[in-house]
DNA sequence: GTGACATAAAAGTCATACTTTTTGTTCCCG
DNA sequence: CGGGAACAAAAAGTATGACTTTTATGTCAC
């Protein structure tokens, strides 16, 4: 299965990269760019380029008069797009969903929370606009729209806190809602409860009622782990 | 200025990666590769693994017959630690500390709650071990050796919560606790109220309450926020 | 057994030649 | 005068070969 890619540094990266992330190396694998070159038929020029890349994400170490040596999971990049992207089209996406949906969990709800603060009226606007999607799409099996909406609402919340950290979320929130949706048994429509409690975050966060709009999320993100107990217990 | 390092390649990463997070390059600029191997004096080899290692990062973008074109602040990979140590080096400091400061309230109390749940009775120990250390060089100036033990106790926290996402944000508070101690005025000895709150802490996870971890971890952070008020408010 | 030393293996670096993509320009035709 | 198609140049992408540097490992003398 080659991946495909327009470059060969793209293609070559990504190669290399799922496969390391899915443990196909044991940690302490040693692999060499000469060897590697062959495989993949690229030049070593190539091959360095990607070695350096993964390098920068601490999945892989370079020594010389060794090769290029396979670093174990605890001091990879968990939070680059990238890692994370490879992980979850892995097999242990399980593990990946609950870990990034608790990290979620402690996130959000402190974002909501400074969104009420922060947010502008725009970003209320369109916070809104979501939530009534969302109740839109909620019923009748139309669970792609629904999840458009789900995320963009998450993103806006995220964005809206006015903490670049955790703007940058946005993009993992994303995985993990497309993840739970397309991964897991969807036949049912979306629990009631928690499309409600959308609505009512935006109601907080255009009240600027910080408390309230954080509590809401709490509850959004209590629910998001309940789900996963009961799916991957 | 020429940044130290022992081979060539960190040597041009660290001094554009520096440039670039320093905003020396507003976002668009162009830089070309041949420009940079001429300026650095390497080979378009070395600069072009530099260019690649940037580009996973999102710092910069290579784009055919343009050239390496720097990226808005905003799709910069904000988790990776190197990309952190580099802002953190530079003038928007203060702006950083205050937002990995805010994320750490939103992570750290509930790390230390999932730490009450699934901490080792090692971990255990050395959380009780580094607040009795804090403790101990929490008076008479002995600021240095009492940042040690603080960056030590919510390490082994992160760690205990037995979630890799938050383990991997230990990097993330040394550098903000280091930033703190190191960077302002540090005429006084640390906040007695923050040393009991830490051992009290370490009481909790003792005793598997979680909910009281969590609010004293809630309170830490509380505390460490205020700091950051009165000094750049 | 231990320590100094030699060897070789692999990454690191460099220079150069060539390919591919993209953009800006020119020129022709309507 | 305008628009579009062909063209040319610029810069990144790729390939290759030669050379340097580091360092693990084996060897030999003591």
């Amino acid at each position: 299965m080659t991946t495909p890619a327009q470059g060969l540094h793209p293609h070559v990266l990504t190669a290399l990269g799922l496969a390391i992330t899915a443990g196909e190396y044991p940690p302490g694998s040693v692999l060499r760019t000469d060897e590697l070159s062959q495989r993949f038929d690229v030049s070593r020029t190539v091959v360095r380029e990607v070695v350096r890349v993964l390098e920068s994400m601490h999945l892989v170490e370079s020594r010389r008069r060794v090769g290029v040596i396979v670093l174990p999971t605890a001091s990879w990049n968990v939070y680059d797009p990238q890692v994370i992207r490879w992980r979850l089209a892995g097999a242990d996406r399980p593990r990946q969903l609950r870990s990034l949906t608790v990290l979620r969990s402690a996130v959000e709800p402190v974002a909501a929370g400074l969104a009420a603060a922060h947010a502008t009226p725009e970003q209320c606007r369109e916070l809104t606009e979501q939530a009534l999607g969302m109740v839109a799409t909620s019923r009748g099996r139309q669970l792609e729209a629904y999840l458009v909406h789900d995320i963009a609402f998450h993103r806006v919340v995220l964005n809206a806190s006015g903490n670049e950290m955790f703007a940058r979320l946005g993009d993992v929130v994303a995985e993990v809602l497309t993840g739970r949706t397309h991964h897991q048994v969807m036949f049912e429509d979306p629990d009631p409860a928690a499309v409600t409690l959308h609505v009512q975050v935006a109601e907080a966060v255009r009240e600027r009622d910080a408390v309230r709009a954080e509590e809401l999320t709490r509850q959004i993100a209590v629910g998001a782990l309940k789900e996963l107990d009961v799916l991957a217990p």
